[in-house]
DNA sequence: CGAAATGGTGCCAAATTTTGGCACCATTCA
DNA sequence: TGAATGGTGCCAAAATTTGGCACCATTTCG
């Protein structure tokens, strides 16, 4: 009997029996008391809450609260974590991102299979690269919080984005664009879309983005963005994985 | 990787990009072509639906509807999702930390009562500012692995930590300081503790710290540490926040 | 109080499983 | 035919798991 087999058996004892000692568990799994006493540590880790009392008449117990454990989160919330993990990544903390990148491997195997596609497609037009070192930053402002919706509409529904963008110079102009990508400079984050007024792609900083709003019934076609060879799409980034 | 996170990992990768080869899994993952087919194998025992295609142009394809609805998250992993999320957002790196925030919330209520206790207490000990410009950052090096699962038990537990540091100028020196508080200068994360020899608080980068461990038997007092004025505690940092 | 029953930890060597590499087979397609 | 692809058997090396032991802490019973 395999550790996944017995840890199965454990939780189904205590399950059935309520309560159990690690005696009477290690006689049940066939395997020593140290061993069972390794895979309640385990399962802790895991997540289950087993309750233990020391002394006559204790024993372990199982939570029953802690088996119904799913978390359904909506795609833009897998996407937003994933991206501070990937940007975590990126800034060479490995022992944080690979738990959590872990963490999100699990919470995408939940998804329906619809979600997974429209995170894909999400994905497919993140793009990263590195800054120009002669970009001013010192007016870096906060990215409106209505943002991340209207993309998600826009990206996966191909529908055109009306805002507000503020320019260097502080000129307001109101846009109608059609989104194509996303952009991260660190620290800086771009929506590259073409705009048809002008027959053309423009970058715009999403910190000077403003009042975002999807344009109803309008739909384009997907163009082919080309980038400087310096920045690669999210989903050829290099990954986890130390390769022995 | 162990092969849980591989088979996760794989099956992330497959339900993402729709089909894959054998090799570009085992590349992905960091594994060996041999050990991906082994895993595939595993996972078709599991229950998962994998078509394969031989020949040119093939490959392999997860069928959509075999999913898992159920997701357990190991402690660990939520707190790397938060401090990820947390450190992003202090660096500015991210933007849509709120919808972060919101599936954090939503992960964070699958964990037991007394791990959400020790999360926040764990955050509490968190604190943000920004680096001086004048900092070297030319001899930034990687965090040591098992510095999360260390700091995790010595700032909870309140036990002193013996550690490696290597200082500014190379020299190696073994410490043993009560950690009080981490410290988010970005891309600098600091440990600062109180050092019982020197009777001082003392900065250490992290990652000029090695071969972590917690002393046992030792147990301290938590004391007040005062920041400059332009460092804030991670409790009180700016939230992004749907207006409405 | 002392003894017994219980959970829990550290350590180490033995047992077991996992892994990577290799050779080789079958299928598909250009 | 040759290249790209999935798949299997085998083996030694590497990594992990396991059991045994000593020992600690807490609780309850007599």
């Amino acid at each position: 009997m395999n550790f996944r087999t017995r840890h199965d058996a454990i939780i189904r004892h205590l399950r059935r029996s309520g309560t159990a000692s690690v005696d009477a568990l290690a006689h049940e799994v066939g395997a020593s008391r140290r061993t069972v006493l390794r895979d309640i540590a385990a399962l802790r880790d895991q997540g289950f809450v087993i309750h233990s009392e020391p002394g006559r008449g204790g024993g372990l117990q199982l939570d029953p609260q802690s088996m119904q454990t799913t978390a359904r989160l909506a795609v833009a919330e897998v996407f937003a974590l994933l991206i501070s993990v990937t940007a975590m990544r990126a800034a060479g903390y490995l022992p944080f991102s690979d738990l959590a990148d872990a963490g999100l491997a699990k919470i995408e195997k939940t998804l329906p299979p619809e979600k997974v596609r429209d995170l894909r497609r999400f994905l497919d037009c993140l793009h990263v690269g590195k800054l120009s070192p002669l970009q001013d930053l010192s007016d870096m402002g906060f990215i409106d919080p209505y943002l991340l919706p209207a993309f998600e509409t826009a990206f996966l529904e191909r529908m055109q984005l009306r805002f507000q963008y503020r320019d260097a110079k502080g000129q307001q102009t109101v846009r109608e664009v059609e989104p194509q990508a996303m952009l991260i400079l660190p620290p800086l984050w771009y929506l590259v879309a073409w705009d048809p007024a002008r027959a053309d792609f423009r970058h715009f900083r999403m910190d000077r983005i403003s009042k975002p709003d999807v344009i109803d019934g309008t739909k384009f076609r997907q163009r082919h963005v080309s980038f400087d060879e310096d920045i690669c799409p999210y989903s050829s980034l290099p990954r986890g994985g130390i390769r022995g």
